[in-house]
DNA sequence: CGATATAATTCAGCCCGCTTAACTATTTAG
DNA sequence: CTAAATAGTTAAGCGGGCTGAATTATATCG
C-alpha cells in the first residue's frame, strides 16, 4: 500500500463538486444548441485539438471510424464543422470548427461563470488572494503534466 | 460594467482544465459500462439526489417525462435502478440505484484519481500544503452556496 | 513495382432517444 | 363531491448513434 496523500482526497472532493456543477448544465446546453451528447463530445474534441482527423474523434469517443464519419457528416450539414482534405496525407481529412461551431464551445465554457463569480464573492479578499495563488500553482502543474505526457 | 475579479478568471481556467480531463473519460467510461450518455446522466442525477421521481430526471436532463419514463424502464430492465411507488404520494415513483448501479457511479468518480495523484506528486510538500488549504476553503464555500440556494 | 497498411466513406440493419398525443391513477382545490 | 392539476405510462413514428462488412483512395514497405 502506498500512503494516502491528503491533498489527493481534497482534490478528489473538489473535482467531484466541479463535476457535478458541470453535469448540471451539460445535457441541457447541448440540447439547447441542437446537439446530441456525442455530437457535443466530438466538437469538444475538435475544439481542444484545434483540428484533427476523422479517426482521432472515433478514438476519443470510443466509437468506430464509421460512426465518427457519419456523425461528422451531419455536423458538416448543419455547418458547425468544416471537413477538408489533409494536404500532408491525402487519405486523411482535416476537421475544424466553423465560427458558429467555435462560438457554441466558447459560450459553453463560460456556462459556469455565474457560479464561479458567486463562489469568488463569498470569500474575503484575503481568502481570494490565497485561493488564487494556490489555483495558479495547480494550473501550472497541470499544464506541465500535459506537456510532459506528449 | 462590473469589475473583473482576477480570481474568477483563474477559477475559470482551472475549471476548463478539469472539464477537459473529465470529458476525456466520460464517453468511454459510459460505453464501457454499457450505458448511453443520457442513461449515464440519469444515473448521475439519481446518485446525487439519493433517490427521486421520474419527472425530476426529465427536468434535469431537459427531456419530457415520457422520455424519462422510457429511459428509466430500460435501466430497470438491466437492473441498474429500482423503481417503486412513493408511499407519500401514490401517483409518484421513487427511483433509486441498485448496488450495481451505485458501483458504476462510485468507480466513475474515482476515474481521475491517477491524474490527481500525479498532480499532487508534481508539487513540493510546501506547495501541497498551500494548495490543500486553499482548496479546502473553496470546497467549504461551494458547499455553503449549495446550502443557501436550497 | 507489388503487397500491405491506413484513412475515410457507404450501406444495411438494429437499438435508443425523443416528442406528441392519448390514457390511467391519484391528489388537491373550490 | 366534482373539476382541475399532477405523476407516470404507453404507443406511433422520426431521426440519430452505432456496428460490421464492403469499397475507394492513398501511402508505405520490401
Amino acid at each position: 500500500m502506498t500512503e494516502i496523500n491528503p491533498l489527493v482526497s481534497t482534490l478528489q472532493e473538489a473535482f467531484g463538486i466541479f463535476r457535478r456543477q458541470m453535469m448540471r448544465n451539460l445535457f441541457v446546453y447541448a440540447k439547447d444548441n441542437g446537439l446530441t451528447m456525442p455530437q457535443f463530445g466530438a466538437m469538444f474534441h475538435i475544439f481542444h485539438s484545434g483540428g484533427c482527423g476523422v479517426s482521432d474523434i472515433g478514438n476519443d469517443l470510443g466509437i468506430t471510424n464509421s460512426a465518427a464519419s457519419q456523425m461528422l457528416e451531419r455536423l458538416v450539414q448543419i455547418k458547425l464543422i468544416n471537413r477538408s482534405e489533409d494536404p500532408a496525407d491525402r487519405r486523411g481529412k482535416l476537421v475544424v470548427l466553423t465560427d458558429r461551431g467555435r462560438e457554441i464551445l466558447v459560450k459553453g465554457s463560460l456556462a459556469n461563470q455565474k457560479w464561479l463569480e458567486e463562489l469568488a464573492q463569498s470569500m474575503t479578499p484575503e481568502e481570494q488572494v490565497q485561493v488564487r495563488q494556490a489555483i495558479t500553482i495547480l494550473i501550472e502543474k497541470a499544464r506541465q503534466l500535459e506537456t510532459d505526457s506528449n
